[in-house]
DNA sequence: TCAGAGTCAATATC
DNA sequence: GATATTGACTCTGA
């Protein structure tokens, strides 16, 4: 298969007739003919045509906006279905050697997230745009029991970092610096954009990782304490920044950044699966973390619960008594605060 | 010097 | 495999 460039800029303005509806049967054993009459509303130029399972779909260039007429076939009942318009994602130019004669070698592959089914397709000669994201949005569908509202993206050659966007931080304050207004100059209302995270995160099945990593350049086990416990605004400091990462990215255009995050998940699996591979070994030394035995846990939080503060020499006979380290008992105090007695 | 805030990252849990 | 928990590190400000 031969590697297609990712240019993630605006699509080439294509003309109807450089774009030829293509039969994929050849590629798709199962495929099932495709009905005109379902798509006899839309425009005629298909750019691909594709089973998902029990589904097919067209997509319509029509730069900017795709279309999603789908059909699904259900214990032998056909549901024809139209998904909202949808955002036209990126677009990539014919490889130098993409060729009529010779369309095999301009294979793209659109899958779900779930990797499932892989759809081939060619691309015809000349210009020609790929939906490199397509999240349709199904969640008022009346019929939840359809199964064809799958997500549908575009998976070329797995990407390389470099081709990859760079992480949109997009942000002019420094981690050090916070100022007092969210980026709408008013305090922002940290668990509602803690919810709209969470909440997007999963209908999209972006992983926690992905999210914390590429927008707010945090680790998982951060993120995920951030959304289940977000602190008021007026109680953040520097934190503020990590919020304003958040309630940027969910101001950003849905088809963008979604894109963005889908994408680096597929890298994210593919290097993952690199490594594998590979059997590379790990970087550096894994700090082995402590785990306090059971013993130690109960007297610690037995004296937590009738003094969260006690003093220094309590502490220290505390070590003591329970063959401690003082910076780890006095650890244990700083963070049993915050987190115990944490508000919200 | 120390408490608190923010976070990492190991690892427990789902 | 993804998310939640948590011991400890780093930085800041008083």
């Amino acid at each position: 298969m031969i590697e297609l460039s990712y240019i993630p800029t605006q699509p080439p303005q294509l003309e109807p007739s450089t774009i030829k509806t293509e039969n994929f049967s050849s590629y798709l054993p199962d495929f099932q003919e495709i009905k005109e009459e379902a798509f006899q509303s839309y425009d005629s130029h298909y750019v691909t045509a594709f089973p998902v399972q029990n589904t097919y779909a067209s997509f319509t260039p029509d730069y900017g906006q795709i279309y999603t007429p789908e059909t699904t076939i259900q214990s032998g009942q056909e549901q024809n279905r139209t998904s909202p318009p949808l955002t036209l994602a990126a677009s990539l130019p014919p490889p130098e050697n993409a060729n009529s004669n010779n369309v095999d070698q301009t294979k793209i592959f659109l899958q779900t997230p779930q990797t499932q089914t892989y759809i081939a397709t060619s691309i015809p000669e000349g210009a020609y745009t790929v939906f490199e994201e397509i999240p349709t949005d199904f969640s008022n569908s009346s019929n939840s029991n359809s199964s064809y509202a799958y997500p549908i993206s575009l998976s070329i050659n797995p990407p390389t970092t470099d081709m990859l966007p760079q992480p949109t931080f997009q942000t002019s304050t420094p981690d050090h610096q916070h100022s007092t207004q969210s980026s709408n100059g008013l305090p922002m209302d940290t668990k509602k954009v803690a919810e709209d995270i969470l909440s997007e995160l999963k209908r999209y099945s972006i992983p926690q990782s992905v999210f914390a990593n590429k927008i707010l350049g945090r680790s998982q086990g951060t993120l995920s304490d951030l959304l289940r416990n977000p602190k008021p605004w007026d109680k953040l400091k520097a934190g503020r920044e990590t919020f304003r990462r958040m309630e940027q990215w969910l101001q950003q255009p849905e088809m963008k950044r979604v894109t963005e995050l889908q994408q680096a998940t597929r890298l994210a699996g593919s290097m993952k699966q690199q490594q594998k591979d590979l059997n590379l070994p790990r970087q550096k030394a894994k700090k082995i973390r402590r785990i306090f035995t059971d013993s130690q846990r109960r007297v610690l939080h037995n004296v937590f619960k009738t003094n969260n503060r006690p003093t220094k020499e309590h502490q220290m006979a505390l070590a003591e008594e329970l063959n401690l380290e003082l910076s780890t008992v006095s650890n244990f105090f700083m963070n049993a605060r915050r987190r115990r007695l944490s508000p919200v």
